[in-house]
DNA sequence: GTGGTCTAGACCACG
DNA sequence: GTGGTCTAGACCACT
């Protein structure tokens, strides 16, 4: 279910990070399942269990998933613990970073509506 | 003219070249100005000069300015250098990872198309 | 009688040992009483029972229950076997500890008095 | 400046974490002074670098200093970045911990608050 | 078997 | 020189 590029730019850790919180938004893990445990998953993509406990460290954080000692790591059904005044400034930025990512490619406004309606057709669930 | 934030996680070398192109794309320089010195400017933004010959490289590769020997660096217009279809892709991939932030975030479809009019209509010249 | 929050950050069996003391400090439960059996307790709160093992085994450590073969586990009264200096060496580390967390909370000497009243109130049985 | 006991059943991360925020409430450290390198630190207390970064990310992550590529690691001045709500449960349950371990060390309430007035004479900078 | 902590040591990016 | 990432592998606590 995991898939690592391991000469990405994108740390290892925040790709695990991205592709959980990827799988509860489009629905595929939802409330109460449990991850895979940092030694198993570490084994299925080949990579160090310490670069997996750090994903994980962020997905709690983010309160993604409660960790329980011996029993594993369970998913709470959110994607963020954020209040509402932080989300929306973090959700402004993003949104002016592509943009001006794309700006600087030298489109236009059409065009980079063009492309966020085909990125929200391949992500979003609905 | 130019503002750099030493707290931000975005290198200080890239807020520079991200803001040379900004200028540029909003019309605030044109082809043939002329930017401040290495010196000059590692003075008014009060950063280690190699990072400001860091960010003018980086703006030479991407074709932005060139350099002429003992006269400094004009700007060309141009805010990259790169073919069509890797403007695409790269276009796509930034909008993609906006989604996927606002997802996680949250946010629907509309509060992301939204965001999105909202950073056009700051950053877009017209 | 027992409520165990299993994704709390402090351990099952300390949860247990805690609750049986506070049973006991509060006069909910007397010299004499017999506590569950493991598997029935386990059953009860839906653990492991090597989890209620090993909180029996810690309060028959701290002189709080007997076992007596075949017959239970009886509650002594007492809540501690531990001789004066360590008492209030104990003592002095846990409000230190709460001090400390206080203070890192950015709370005054006031805030911190006020809080402890507030927890005396609610768990002192006089 | 650092003191560690390595062989206590508090983590080293979190004797560092503690220290730190300490020295901060007690005016021993103020906003912009920087901490000693990773390097430098696990030189100091003799532990292993990796551990002084785990305790930098939970300072970074309560707010209590930030990292700067190639610079270091500067001091907020804030020990805390929870909201007041969220505070002042914290405090409550730190309180309600000292209290209940002081009732099970057969103490009562008077002689807890005369331990909360002596840690506080300690540890209060006033 | 699970997560939690720690060590040892390497390579890279940034200023 | 600074922090950021990753690997390899050990030992302990909890269920």
């Amino acid at each position: 279910m995991f898939r690592i590029q391991p000469h990405s730019p994108e740390p290892i850790f925040q790709q695990l990070v991205d592709q959980v919180k990827d799988a509860v938004t489009q629905g595929l893990l939802r409330e109460g399942d449990k991850l895979p445990s940092v030694r198993e998953l570490a084994r299925q993509v080949t990579v160090n269990p310490n670069t997996v406990v750090k994903a994980y460290d962020l997905l709690e954080r983010d309160g993604v998933i409660v960790r329980r000692q011996g029993a594993g790591c369970f998913l709470t059904g959110k994607t963020t613990n954020l209040d509402p005044a932080e989300r929306q400034a973090r959700l402004d930025a993003a949104l002016a970073q592509a943009v001006s990512e794309g700006l600087h490619l030298d489109f236009d406004a059409a065009a980079i509506r063009a492309a966020l309606e085909a990125a929200l057709k391949r992500q979003s669930p609905g």
